[in-house]
DNA sequence: CTTCCCACGGATATAAAATATCCTTAAATT
DNA sequence: AATTTAAGGATATTTTATATCCGTGGGAAG
């Protein structure tokens, strides 16, 4: 099992986005030339997390995406869950139910004990991407990229929007 | 991004193996009939499971699989690593080294920190599955299966060991 | 010693999902 | 009116998951 290397893209996407001034927007065509991947496929990324309303996007020349929100109010758990999907990662197909020792009468009014366990580490993952914004990527981008190349990233998407 | 199902009948085959007698194997074809899977694509499940150390199978009629350690020894983890592998759930292509502002002295000495997010995320999801042991399993199923059920199970695998 | 049962592993086939491209439509800008 | 762009449907390609098949050799039982 592998993320979608959508994932890496769509986050990417996000924190150059967070660059775009107000009122202003990033093409699909820059950001797929900025991170070199093939534009068509990137802007399927960039629908999921516009129908999630993470970004908006508006037609026409000067036109591309923005973020909707503030990038304090937007968690690495929403662009995940966008590209990915809410459902868990474990599927349980109710194996247990196979039990050959099994009557009729045994109902299953609680969920299986080996599910609830996968279904808790899913959740532990989740918790983890809640726990991070936008914003605190921007922070410890800060931090660990050199000031001219981010200096210079700067200029090179808001000379695009 | 979804387990593989041979996840959950990893799991369930390790449960149903810490009823096995301590010197005595049960069979892929009961596991195959218990859980009513295909046995020769839960025969690769096993395999996977044997070669990380979790069970130990021998040869010949009477032969078949038991535990290699004890239930309190094996966690959910160990199990999951055995399908799944032990590789990180995210790839990160590296795909910041295309930021066209970046120039042959920017060395990335420090790993991204979209990728360091999602490692943690992963390194969290690993972490829950390790705190589960089989016998904690074990404990579970005992207070939330009927004792009937339980009881009817361990006779119908020892029956065949 | 012979026969049968089994784990083990390689090879292959099928199904499903991820990745990628193509094309049409309609909205916004110039 | 012409151009640029997101939106989304359709399709193709590649990779992974799922499943089956078969040969080998070890071990148990007669
Ligand atoms: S029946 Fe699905 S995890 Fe137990
Ligand atoms: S370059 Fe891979 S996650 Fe940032």
């Amino acid at each position: 099992m592998i993320l979608k290397n959508q994932n890496e893209w769509a986050l990417h996407c996000c924190s150059v986005l967070s660059w775009v001034p107000p009122e202003r927007y990033l093409s699909t065509k820059a950001l797929a030339e900025f991170h070199d991947v093939p534009k068509e496929y990137l802007s399927k990324a960039l629908q999921a997390l516009s129908q999630a309303g993470i970004v908006e996007g508006t037609l026409g020349p000067s036109g591309g995406y923005r973020l909707a929100r503030k990038p304090s109010d937007i968690t690495f758990l929403d662009i995940v869950e966008a590209i990915e999907g809410k459902g868990s990662t474990f599927a349980c197909t109710e194996i247990r139910k196979n039990n050959p020792c099994r009557t009729a009468k045994h109902c299953d009014n609680k969920p299986c004990a080996v599910a609830r366990v996968m279904w808790e580490a899913d959740a532990a993952w989740r918790n983890t991407l809640r726990g991070v914004r936008l914003s605190d990527l921007a922070k410890t981008l800060k931090e660990t990229v050199p000031a001219d190349l981010l200096e210079k990233t700067g200029a090179w998407v808001v000379d695009r929007t």
